[in-house]
DNA sequence: GCCTGAAATGAGAGTAGCTCTCAAAACATG
DNA sequence: CATGTTTTGAGAGCTACTCTCATTTCAGGC
Protein backbone atom coordinates (compact mmCIF):
# COMPACT_ATOMS: atom_id res chain seq x y z
CA UNK A 1 0.00 0.00 0.00
CA UNK A 2 2.84 2.49 0.94
CA UNK A 3 4.70 1.01 -2.23
CA UNK A 4 7.47 0.43 -0.29
CA UNK A 5 5.56 -2.94 0.91
CA UNK A 6 7.63 -6.02 -0.53
CA UNK A 7 6.51 -8.25 -3.41
CA UNK A 8 4.91 -11.57 -2.13
CA UNK A 9 7.54 -13.57 -0.75
CA UNK A 10 8.71 -16.40 -3.07
CA UNK A 11 6.22 -19.90 -2.33
CA UNK A 12 7.21 -21.30 1.04
CA UNK A 13 8.50 -24.97 0.95
CA UNK A 14 4.57 -25.99 2.46
CA UNK A 15 3.33 -25.09 -0.84
CA UNK A 16 5.64 -25.50 -3.71
CA UNK A 17 4.99 -29.25 -3.90
CA UNK A 18 1.25 -28.20 -4.39
CA UNK A 19 2.27 -26.40 -7.76
CA UNK A 20 2.45 -27.20 -10.97
CA UNK A 21 6.11 -26.85 -12.89
CA UNK A 22 4.16 -24.13 -14.99
CA UNK A 23 3.29 -21.49 -12.07
CA UNK A 24 6.52 -22.25 -10.54
CA UNK A 25 8.29 -21.32 -13.68
CA UNK A 26 6.23 -18.05 -14.12
CA UNK A 27 6.84 -17.09 -10.33
CA UNK A 28 11.25 -17.52 -11.13
CA UNK A 29 10.58 -15.52 -14.53
CA UNK A 30 8.84 -13.02 -12.37
CA UNK A 31 11.41 -12.60 -9.98
CA UNK A 32 14.27 -12.88 -12.93
CA UNK A 33 13.05 -10.04 -14.28
CA UNK A 34 12.31 -8.03 -11.01
CA UNK A 35 16.14 -9.25 -10.01
CA UNK A 36 17.66 -8.30 -13.39
CA UNK A 37 16.09 -4.91 -13.28
CA UNK A 38 17.45 -4.34 -9.57
CA UNK A 39 20.97 -5.08 -10.64
CA UNK A 40 21.04 -3.07 -14.02
CA UNK A 41 19.41 0.13 -12.47
CA UNK A 42 22.12 0.03 -9.45
CA UNK A 43 24.46 -0.28 -11.88
CA UNK A 44 23.20 2.09 -14.46
CA UNK A 45 20.48 4.18 -13.61
CA UNK A 46 16.77 3.90 -14.14
CA UNK A 47 16.76 5.63 -17.37
CA UNK A 48 19.84 4.25 -18.92
CA UNK A 49 18.17 0.63 -18.28
CA UNK A 50 16.32 -0.42 -21.44
CA UNK A 51 13.37 -3.18 -21.42
CA UNK A 52 15.98 -4.72 -23.90
CA UNK A 53 18.67 -5.23 -21.48
CA UNK A 54 16.41 -6.53 -18.57
CA UNK A 55 15.18 -8.77 -20.80
CA UNK A 56 18.51 -9.99 -21.79
CA UNK A 57 20.05 -10.52 -18.35
CA UNK A 58 16.50 -12.15 -17.34
CA UNK A 59 17.22 -14.58 -19.96
CA UNK A 60 13.66 -13.85 -21.43
CA UNK A 61 12.02 -12.30 -24.71
CA UNK A 62 11.57 -8.21 -24.33
CA UNK A 63 7.93 -9.64 -25.19
CA UNK A 64 7.96 -11.62 -21.78
CA UNK A 65 8.92 -8.54 -19.66
CA UNK A 66 6.02 -6.62 -21.10
CA UNK A 67 3.61 -10.03 -20.62
CA UNK A 68 4.79 -9.98 -16.75
CA UNK A 69 4.96 -5.96 -15.95
CA UNK A 70 2.51 -3.42 -18.20
CA UNK A 71 5.11 -1.24 -17.20
CA UNK A 72 8.99 -0.39 -17.09
CA UNK A 73 7.95 1.44 -13.51
CA UNK A 74 5.70 -1.22 -12.44
CA UNK A 75 8.83 -3.64 -12.45
CA UNK A 76 10.23 -1.79 -9.90
CA UNK A 77 7.17 -1.30 -7.84
CA UNK A 78 4.48 -3.79 -8.03
CA UNK A 79 3.34 -5.03 -4.61
CA UNK A 80 0.57 -7.02 -4.38
CA UNK A 81 -0.54 -6.49 -0.41
CA UNK A 82 -3.58 -4.19 -1.16
CA UNK A 83 -6.06 -7.05 -0.52
CA UNK A 84 -4.61 -8.19 2.66
CA UNK A 85 -4.41 -4.66 3.87
CA UNK A 86 -8.27 -4.74 3.43
CA UNK A 87 -8.83 -7.46 4.92
CA UNK A 88 -6.76 -7.05 8.39
CA UNK A 89 -8.28 -3.31 8.40
CA UNK A 90 -11.69 -5.29 8.65
CA UNK A 91 -10.26 -7.29 11.25
CA UNK A 92 -9.65 -4.52 13.49
CA UNK A 93 -11.75 -4.34 16.43
CA UNK A 94 -15.22 -2.41 15.95
CA UNK A 95 -14.92 -0.07 19.23
CA UNK A 96 -11.20 1.21 17.84
CA UNK A 97 -11.48 4.47 16.68
CA UNK A 98 -10.89 4.27 13.10
CA UNK A 99 -7.79 6.68 12.92
CA UNK A 100 -6.35 3.94 15.55
CA UNK A 101 -6.87 1.32 13.07
CA UNK A 102 -5.64 3.39 9.84
CA UNK A 103 -2.17 3.96 11.69
CA UNK A 104 -2.19 0.46 13.08
CA UNK A 105 -2.52 -1.13 9.51
CA UNK A 106 -0.12 1.40 7.78
CA UNK A 107 2.67 0.69 10.06
CA UNK A 108 2.26 -3.05 9.81
CA UNK A 109 2.43 -2.80 5.97
CA UNK A 110 5.67 -0.62 6.25
CA UNK A 111 7.22 -3.33 9.04
CA UNK A 112 6.45 -6.09 6.76
CA UNK A 113 8.15 -4.49 3.69
CA UNK A 114 10.88 -3.36 5.07
CA UNK A 115 11.22 -6.68 7.24
CA UNK A 116 10.96 -8.20 3.97
CA UNK A 117 13.76 -6.93 1.95
CA UNK A 118 15.37 -3.62 3.80
CA UNK A 119 17.50 -2.82 0.50
CA UNK A 120 14.87 -2.92 -2.01
CA UNK A 121 12.75 -0.66 0.07
CA UNK A 122 15.44 1.81 -0.13
CA UNK A 123 15.98 1.33 -3.44
CA UNK A 124 12.58 1.86 -4.66
CA UNK A 125 11.85 4.92 -2.33
CA UNK A 126 15.34 6.32 -3.76
CA UNK A 127 13.55 5.73 -7.01
CA UNK A 128 10.40 7.38 -5.92
CA UNK A 129 12.63 10.91 -4.74
CA UNK A 130 14.35 10.70 -8.53
CA UNK A 131 12.74 9.05 -11.36
CA UNK A 132 9.03 11.35 -12.13
CA UNK A 133 8.24 8.44 -14.26
CA UNK A 134 8.55 6.43 -10.94
CA UNK A 135 7.06 8.42 -8.51
CA UNK A 136 3.52 9.11 -10.73
CA UNK A 137 3.46 5.43 -11.30
CA UNK A 138 3.28 5.03 -7.20
CA UNK A 139 0.96 8.03 -6.35
CA UNK A 140 -1.49 6.20 -9.20
CA UNK A 141 -0.95 2.85 -7.56
CA UNK A 142 -1.76 4.60 -4.25
CA UNK A 143 -4.39 5.78 -5.16
CA UNK A 144 -6.02 2.82 -6.18
CA UNK A 145 -5.24 1.96 -2.23
CA UNK A 146 -7.15 4.92 -1.23
CA UNK A 147 -10.36 3.91 -2.55
CA UNK A 148 -9.84 0.69 -0.44
CA UNK A 149 -9.18 3.24 2.34
CA UNK A 150 -12.18 4.93 1.45
CA UNK A 151 -14.38 1.81 2.38
CA UNK A 152 -12.97 0.83 5.13
CA UNK A 153 -13.87 4.84 6.36
CA UNK A 154 -17.31 5.00 5.37
CA UNK A 155 -18.15 1.40 6.78
CA UNK A 156 -16.52 2.56 10.55
CA UNK A 157 -17.90 5.87 10.17
CA UNK A 158 -21.41 5.41 8.56
CA UNK A 159 -20.51 7.46 5.91
CA UNK A 160 -21.31 7.06 2.04
CA UNK A 161 -17.58 5.57 0.77
CA UNK A 162 -18.17 8.09 -2.13
CA UNK A 163 -18.67 11.31 -0.37
CA UNK A 164 -16.42 13.95 -1.14
CA UNK A 165 -14.97 14.13 2.54
CA UNK A 166 -14.22 10.64 2.47
CA UNK A 167 -12.28 10.49 -0.64
CA UNK A 168 -10.09 14.00 0.08
CA UNK A 169 -9.49 12.15 3.37
CA UNK A 170 -8.32 9.01 1.90
CA UNK A 171 -6.26 10.93 -0.78
CA UNK A 172 -4.96 13.26 1.97
CA UNK A 173 -3.47 10.57 3.98
CA UNK A 174 -2.18 9.21 0.30
CA UNK A 175 -0.33 12.24 -0.52
CA UNK A 176 1.06 12.45 3.11
CA UNK A 177 2.45 9.09 3.26
CA UNK A 178 4.12 9.76 -0.05
CA UNK A 179 5.57 12.70 1.25
CA UNK A 180 7.23 10.61 3.99
CA UNK A 181 8.60 8.51 1.60
CA UNK A 182 10.00 11.40 -0.10
CA UNK A 183 11.86 12.23 3.30
CA UNK A 184 12.85 9.23 4.07
CA UNK A 185 14.65 8.81 0.95
CA UNK A 186 15.98 12.41 0.39
CA UNK A 187 17.27 12.11 3.94
CA UNK A 188 19.42 9.28 2.93
CA UNK A 189 17.19 7.08 5.23
CA UNK A 190 18.57 8.27 8.54
CA UNK A 191 15.46 8.16 10.46
CA UNK A 192 13.34 5.36 10.51
CA UNK A 193 10.42 4.64 8.20
CA UNK A 194 7.76 3.98 10.68
CA UNK A 195 8.82 6.84 13.08
CA UNK A 196 8.10 8.88 9.76
CA UNK A 197 4.97 7.72 8.94
CA UNK A 198 4.04 8.18 12.97
CA UNK A 199 4.24 11.56 12.82
CA UNK A 200 2.93 11.76 9.01
CA UNK A 201 -0.34 10.42 10.65
CA UNK A 202 0.05 12.93 13.30
CA UNK A 203 -0.56 15.66 11.01
CA UNK A 204 -3.52 14.16 9.28
CA UNK A 205 -5.45 13.77 12.46
CA UNK A 206 -4.67 16.83 14.50
CA UNK A 207 -3.67 18.77 11.66
CA UNK A 208 -0.26 21.11 11.38
CA UNK A 209 -0.63 23.16 15.45
CA UNK A 210 -1.95 20.10 16.83
CA UNK A 211 0.06 18.34 19.77
CA UNK A 212 1.47 15.03 19.16
CA UNK A 213 -0.41 12.18 20.43
CA UNK B 1 -2.17 26.09 -9.06
CA UNK B 2 -5.31 23.79 -8.69
CA UNK B 3 -4.22 22.92 -12.73
CA UNK B 4 -7.86 23.93 -13.62
CA UNK B 5 -6.71 27.85 -13.25
CA UNK B 6 -6.18 29.22 -16.66
CA UNK B 7 -3.06 30.17 -19.11
CA UNK B 8 -2.46 33.66 -18.81
CA UNK B 9 -4.71 35.75 -20.91
CA UNK B 10 -3.70 36.80 -24.44
CA UNK B 11 -1.54 40.03 -24.09
CA UNK B 12 -4.11 43.16 -23.59
CA UNK B 13 -4.79 45.74 -26.36
CA UNK B 14 -2.48 48.11 -24.29
CA UNK B 15 0.65 45.99 -24.26
CA UNK B 16 0.45 44.58 -27.44
CA UNK B 17 1.90 47.30 -29.66
CA UNK B 18 4.72 46.72 -26.77
CA UNK B 19 5.63 43.65 -27.74
CA UNK B 20 8.27 42.60 -30.89
CA UNK B 21 6.33 40.76 -33.85
CA UNK B 22 8.76 37.70 -32.75
CA UNK B 23 6.78 37.53 -29.10
CA UNK B 24 3.02 37.79 -31.13
CA UNK B 25 4.30 35.02 -33.28
CA UNK B 26 5.58 33.12 -30.34
CA UNK B 27 2.38 33.56 -28.22
CA UNK B 28 -0.20 32.74 -31.59
CA UNK B 29 1.75 29.28 -32.37
CA UNK B 30 0.86 28.84 -28.49
CA UNK B 31 -2.72 29.58 -28.57
CA UNK B 32 -2.95 27.87 -31.74
CA UNK B 33 -1.19 24.93 -30.69
CA UNK B 34 -3.54 25.01 -27.73
CA UNK B 35 -6.63 25.22 -29.65
CA UNK B 36 -5.99 22.43 -31.72
CA UNK B 37 -5.59 20.47 -29.00
CA UNK B 38 -8.82 21.04 -27.27
CA UNK B 39 -10.47 20.58 -30.59
CA UNK B 40 -8.89 17.56 -31.81
CA UNK B 41 -9.59 16.14 -28.21
CA UNK B 42 -13.32 16.63 -27.95
CA UNK B 43 -13.45 15.11 -31.79
CA UNK B 44 -11.62 11.92 -31.27
CA UNK B 45 -10.60 11.40 -27.29
CA UNK B 46 -7.38 12.10 -26.02
CA UNK B 47 -5.62 8.88 -26.77
CA UNK B 48 -6.55 8.87 -30.60
CA UNK B 49 -5.32 12.70 -30.78
CA UNK B 50 -1.20 12.76 -32.46
CA UNK B 51 1.02 15.01 -32.01
CA UNK B 52 1.43 15.14 -35.74
CA UNK B 53 -2.39 15.48 -36.15
CA UNK B 54 -1.89 18.59 -33.49
CA UNK B 55 0.92 19.68 -35.70
CA UNK B 56 -1.36 19.92 -38.97
CA UNK B 57 -3.84 21.51 -37.63
CA UNK B 58 -2.21 24.15 -35.67
CA UNK B 59 -0.07 24.57 -39.64
CA UNK B 60 3.48 23.75 -37.39
CA UNK B 61 5.76 20.78 -37.57
CA UNK B 62 5.78 18.07 -34.91
CA UNK B 63 9.12 19.85 -33.76
CA UNK B 64 7.70 23.17 -32.65
CA UNK B 65 5.06 21.69 -30.89
CA UNK B 66 7.50 19.74 -28.62
CA UNK B 67 9.71 23.19 -28.51
CA UNK B 68 6.47 24.73 -27.11
CA UNK B 69 5.48 21.99 -25.04
CA UNK B 70 7.53 19.11 -23.10
CA UNK B 71 4.99 16.42 -23.31
CA UNK B 72 1.31 16.06 -24.98
CA UNK B 73 0.10 16.62 -21.77
CA UNK B 74 1.51 19.48 -21.08
CA UNK B 75 -0.52 21.25 -24.16
CA UNK B 76 -3.31 20.58 -22.18
CA UNK B 77 -2.19 21.59 -18.19
CA UNK B 78 0.27 24.09 -18.20
CA UNK B 79 -0.76 26.96 -16.22
CA UNK B 80 1.91 29.88 -15.07
CA UNK B 81 -0.05 31.25 -12.14
CA UNK B 82 2.13 29.45 -9.44
CA UNK B 83 4.25 32.78 -8.83
CA UNK B 84 1.25 35.08 -8.57
CA UNK B 85 -0.29 32.71 -6.17
CA UNK B 86 3.00 32.87 -4.06
CA UNK B 87 2.55 36.85 -4.34
CA UNK B 88 -1.07 36.95 -3.18
CA UNK B 89 -0.32 34.57 -0.13
CA UNK B 90 3.07 36.56 0.99
CA UNK B 91 0.56 39.98 0.54
CA UNK B 92 -2.23 38.57 2.93
CA UNK B 93 -2.42 40.00 6.62
CA UNK B 94 0.06 38.44 8.95
CA UNK B 95 -2.15 38.38 11.16
CA UNK B 96 -4.58 36.37 9.43
CA UNK B 97 -4.55 32.79 10.35
CA UNK B 98 -2.22 31.19 7.97
CA UNK B 99 -5.19 28.49 7.10
CA UNK B 100 -7.45 31.21 6.27
CA UNK B 101 -5.03 33.03 3.81
CA UNK B 102 -4.75 29.13 2.35
CA UNK B 103 -8.30 29.15 2.11
CA UNK B 104 -8.43 32.95 0.18
CA UNK B 105 -5.96 32.00 -2.12
CA UNK B 106 -6.87 28.53 -3.55
CA UNK B 107 -10.77 30.08 -3.95
CA UNK B 108 -9.29 33.30 -6.00
CA UNK B 109 -7.37 30.64 -7.84
CA UNK B 110 -9.92 28.52 -8.99
CA UNK B 111 -12.17 31.40 -9.36
CA UNK B 112 -9.60 32.76 -12.07
CA UNK B 113 -9.64 29.93 -13.59
CA UNK B 114 -13.41 29.01 -14.20
CA UNK B 115 -14.11 32.87 -15.05
CA UNK B 116 -11.48 32.49 -17.40
CA UNK B 117 -13.36 29.84 -19.57
CA UNK B 118 -14.94 27.26 -18.26
CA UNK B 119 -15.51 25.20 -20.97
CA UNK B 120 -11.72 24.72 -20.73
CA UNK B 121 -11.76 24.23 -16.99
CA UNK B 122 -14.50 21.37 -17.23
CA UNK B 123 -12.55 19.93 -20.48
CA UNK B 124 -9.77 19.86 -18.30
CA UNK B 125 -11.03 18.52 -15.14
CA UNK B 126 -12.54 15.58 -17.36
CA UNK B 127 -9.11 14.78 -18.93
CA UNK B 128 -7.61 14.56 -15.23
CA UNK B 129 -10.46 12.47 -14.26
CA UNK B 130 -10.32 10.10 -17.64
CA UNK B 131 -6.89 10.02 -18.13
CA UNK B 132 -3.79 8.45 -16.30
CA UNK B 133 -1.05 10.29 -17.56
CA UNK B 134 -2.39 13.61 -17.48
CA UNK B 135 -3.37 12.77 -13.84
CA UNK B 136 -0.06 12.12 -13.30
CA UNK B 137 1.39 14.89 -14.72
CA UNK B 138 -1.20 17.09 -12.66
CA UNK B 139 -0.13 15.74 -9.36
CA UNK B 140 3.32 16.01 -11.00
CA UNK B 141 2.86 20.22 -11.40
CA UNK B 142 0.50 20.39 -8.19
CA UNK B 143 3.52 18.97 -6.07
CA UNK B 144 5.88 21.57 -7.38
CA UNK B 145 3.06 24.48 -6.30
CA UNK B 146 3.39 22.33 -2.68
CA UNK B 147 6.70 23.10 -2.48
CA UNK B 148 5.83 26.77 -2.75
CA UNK B 149 3.13 26.29 -0.27
CA UNK B 150 5.87 24.58 2.12
CA UNK B 151 7.24 27.93 1.76
CA UNK B 152 4.46 29.92 2.58
CA UNK B 153 3.45 28.09 6.17
CA UNK B 154 6.60 27.89 7.12
CA UNK B 155 6.77 31.74 7.33
CA UNK B 156 3.83 32.13 8.90
CA UNK B 157 4.42 29.15 11.61
CA UNK B 158 8.04 29.60 12.25
CA UNK B 159 8.60 26.25 11.37
CA UNK B 160 11.29 25.12 8.51
CA UNK B 161 9.62 24.70 5.32
CA UNK B 162 11.59 21.32 5.00
CA UNK B 163 10.02 19.91 8.21
CA UNK B 164 8.38 16.97 7.66
CA UNK B 165 5.09 18.26 9.16
CA UNK B 166 5.37 20.90 7.06
CA UNK B 167 6.16 18.89 3.45
CA UNK B 168 3.25 16.18 4.83
CA UNK B 169 0.41 19.13 4.87
CA UNK B 170 1.38 20.12 2.11
CA UNK B 171 0.94 17.48 -0.14
CA UNK B 172 -1.66 16.74 1.63
CA UNK B 173 -3.16 20.05 0.64
CA UNK B 174 -2.51 19.22 -2.59
CA UNK B 175 -3.71 15.28 -2.86
CA UNK B 176 -7.27 16.85 -1.41
CA UNK B 177 -7.46 19.18 -3.71
CA UNK B 178 -6.82 16.63 -6.69
CA UNK B 179 -9.51 14.54 -5.47
CA UNK B 180 -12.01 17.59 -5.32
CA UNK B 181 -10.89 17.97 -9.30
CA UNK B 182 -11.98 14.61 -9.84
CA UNK B 183 -15.41 14.77 -7.78
CA UNK B 184 -16.12 17.40 -9.68
CA UNK B 185 -15.44 15.69 -13.23
CA UNK B 186 -16.82 12.15 -12.16
CA UNK B 187 -20.10 14.20 -10.89
CA UNK B 188 -20.54 15.93 -14.02
CA UNK B 189 -19.26 19.48 -13.09
CA UNK B 190 -22.58 19.71 -11.13
CA UNK B 191 -21.46 21.26 -8.01
CA UNK B 192 -19.97 24.45 -7.96
CA UNK B 193 -16.18 23.64 -7.83
CA UNK B 194 -15.21 26.33 -5.50
CA UNK B 195 -17.90 25.14 -3.21
CA UNK B 196 -16.32 21.43 -2.91
CA UNK B 197 -12.60 23.07 -2.75
CA UNK B 198 -14.24 24.83 0.34
CA UNK B 199 -15.35 21.60 1.83
CA UNK B 200 -12.14 19.94 1.12
CA UNK B 201 -10.10 22.75 2.85
CA UNK B 202 -12.72 22.15 6.00
CA UNK B 203 -11.40 18.21 6.37
CA UNK B 204 -7.48 19.29 5.76
CA UNK B 205 -8.40 21.92 8.87
CA UNK B 206 -10.23 19.89 11.41
CA UNK B 207 -10.27 16.36 10.28
CA UNK B 208 -13.21 14.10 8.98
CA UNK B 209 -15.14 14.82 12.11
CA UNK B 210 -14.82 18.03 12.51
CA UNK B 211 -17.52 20.65 12.36
CA UNK B 212 -17.85 22.83 9.59
CA UNK B 213 -16.61 25.94 9.84
C1' DG C 1 15.85 49.67 -48.15
C1' DC C 2 19.80 46.50 -46.90
C1' DC C 3 23.02 43.79 -44.28
C1' DT C 4 24.36 41.15 -40.42
C1' DG C 5 23.63 38.42 -36.30
C1' DA C 6 20.25 36.02 -33.65
C1' DA C 7 16.25 33.50 -33.03
C1' DA C 8 12.53 30.43 -34.61
C1' DT C 9 11.20 26.85 -37.66
C1' DG C 10 11.08 22.55 -40.45
C1' DA C 11 12.80 18.23 -42.01
C1' DG C 12 14.53 14.06 -40.84
C1' DA C 13 16.83 10.48 -38.45
C1' DG C 14 16.99 7.98 -34.20
C1' DT C 15 15.58 5.96 -29.51
C1' DA C 16 12.65 3.58 -26.44
C1' DG C 17 8.35 2.19 -24.41
C1' DC C 18 4.56 -0.37 -25.52
C1' DT C 19 1.00 -3.22 -28.46
C1' DC C 20 -0.30 -6.88 -31.47
C1' DT C 21 -0.01 -10.98 -34.17
C1' DC C 22 1.35 -15.53 -35.16
C1' DA C 23 3.95 -19.56 -35.07
C1' DA C 24 6.92 -22.53 -32.14
C1' DA C 25 7.91 -24.49 -27.72
C1' DA C 26 6.62 -26.14 -23.04
C1' DC C 27 3.54 -28.01 -20.05
C1' DA C 28 -0.96 -30.59 -18.49
C1' DT C 29 -4.11 -34.33 -18.96
C1' DG C 30 -6.30 -38.39 -20.59
C1' DC D 1 2.19 -40.74 -26.08
C1' DA D 2 -1.35 -37.95 -28.19
C1' DT D 3 -4.16 -33.97 -27.51
C1' DG D 4 -5.34 -29.42 -26.18
C1' DT D 5 -3.95 -25.39 -23.63
C1' DT D 6 -0.44 -21.91 -21.98
C1' DT D 7 3.52 -19.65 -22.44
C1' DT D 8 7.03 -17.89 -25.09
C1' DG D 9 9.81 -15.64 -28.86
C1' DA D 10 10.30 -13.13 -33.03
C1' DG D 11 9.13 -9.35 -35.37
C1' DA D 12 6.44 -5.66 -37.28
C1' DG D 13 4.29 -1.33 -36.05
C1' DC D 14 2.87 2.87 -33.53
C1' DT D 15 3.84 7.01 -31.01
C1' DA D 16 5.95 10.13 -27.77
C1' DC D 17 10.05 12.38 -27.45
C1' DT D 18 15.16 13.94 -28.60
C1' DC D 19 18.80 15.82 -31.45
C1' DT D 20 20.97 17.79 -35.32
C1' DC D 21 21.37 20.85 -39.07
C1' DA D 22 19.96 23.63 -42.79
C1' DT D 23 16.50 27.21 -43.86
C1' DT D 24 13.66 30.88 -42.88
C1' DT D 25 12.22 34.94 -40.24
C1' DC D 26 12.74 38.73 -37.45
C1' DA D 27 15.59 42.78 -35.09
C1' DG D 28 18.61 46.67 -35.21
C1' DG D 29 22.25 49.50 -37.21
C1' DC D 30 23.72 51.54 -41.44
Amino acid sequence: MTGMTAAPSPASAADRPRLGLRERKKIKTREAIRAATYALIEEQGYDATTIDQIADRAEVSPSTVFRYFPTKEDIVLTDEYDPLILEELRARPADEPWTDSIRYVTQRAVQAGVEEDIKVSRLRSRLVAEVPAVRSRMLESMSVTGRMICQAIAERTGRAPGELEVRVYAMALIGGLMEATLYWAEHGHQDGYAALVDRTLDVLEHGLAGEKR
